[in-house]
DNA sequence: TCGCCTATATGATGCTCATCATATTATATG
DNA sequence: CATATAATATGATGAGCATCATATAGGCGA
């Protein structure tokens, strides 16, 4: 997932994948220090020679989840014309497999409301990741020159945002509703074609 | 806030009262069994007499919350005009007084992202309160005769929490911002007239 | 006023957790 | 092969937690 050069670095990156995993999965607090280590083959007992303590390690553990929901993000939105480019971002961030996949990519559907409740360093970090997601957004509806792109990128994102933290609250079957609901909406009023389905 | 009629119930409603305040301002774990019963002017003992257990305060915390939200989603549509009911409900949900207080009203904005992860009992909560919401909104679409008013509900639902749960990872200014683009885009589409400011 | 029952308080138990001091293993260098 | 240094392991400490057994207090019928 993540390289590095030294063995140390390289430890430091299994830890933080994992805690970027199992926080997605299970909340900020869902996982101790003992059990993270456990998880990346370590015991509990090296954790602070990689981290100040556990609040620097969800820093940076929200900073490698950005990491992850930035990829996908230009994975869809660079180097596709801008409609595409959009609609398969919809498809895939309001899609079943992402429902289902609470461990993977953008952390703002199962964090996203904790972040208000959290240290500053990881809060911060979620302002960028919103920032930055929100300007990503921007770009691509203003190569389809709609018109307000910056508030219309902040309202996507927020619908995005929050389909998907409701579906993931709802069973599949009211779930596979809500997520349909808003990747047509939202698809109508960026202007894209609707797909039968 | 609430009223009952034996002591007991009245205590109850007491705990209950300050477990959903607590709750949506520090996350459902934020505060602990004995904080909870200082905070009802009691000790920790007598909680057991009250709940079966945490989880189970949890759920009906939750119920509690939702009450919180039904009364004020009524208040704005019940007895107005759709259109008007609908602007005000947006104003509102969306309004830099709800950025603030995160211990009233809806709880989808604090709490939605760990409802996945509470316990059969609370998810349920969560789940029947997302209907009824979208439901209310969706009788409100579609008095104003906007096609697909099911489809849009869910849509304008998602945006609305979404929006207040970015908002509320952002400083103020921020904030702002994105629920000033959320109140517009919202009234946008469904053909409501946007006020200036 | 006396005793009963309900509601709340005290205190204890066992668990989980973050953190740290110290020991041990692994790696690299001479 | 030996030694120094870096990386991880062991074990302990103290705090906070949910839960429960038991004790006390406070209102109510006699």
């Amino acid at each position: 997932m993540s390289e590095a050069s030294t063995p140390k670095e390289r430890t430091r990156a299994r830890i933080l994948d994992e805690a970027a995993k199992a926080m997605r999965e299970k909340g900020a607090d869902g996982i101790g220090v003992a059990a993270l280590m456990k998880r990346a083959g370590l015991t509990h007992g090296g954790f602070y020679a990689h981290f100040e303590n556990r609040d620097d390690l969800v820093a940076h553990a929200v900073d490698r989840m950005f990491q992850d929901s930035d990829f996908v993000l230009k994975r869809h939105l660079a180097g596709n014309e801008a409609a595409k480019g959009l609609s398969e971002l919809i498809d895939y961030y309001l899609s079943e497999e992402t429902w289902k996949h609470t461990d993977r990519g953008c952390p703002l559907p199962s964090l996203g409301g904790e972040a208000s409740r959290m240290p500053t360093a990881a809060r911060q970090r979620f302002s960028d990741g919103i920032h930055a997601f929100r300007a990503a957004l921007a770009a691509s509806l203003a190569a389809l020159e709609l018109p307000n792109p910056e508030s219309l990128a902040a309202s996507v994102l927020a619908e995005m945002v929050g389909a998907m933290t409701l579906a993931r609250t709802l069973d599949e079957d009211a779930a596979r509703l809500a997520l349909g609901a808003s990747r047509d909406q939202l698809k109508r009023r960026i202007g894209l074609p609707i797909d039968a389905g």
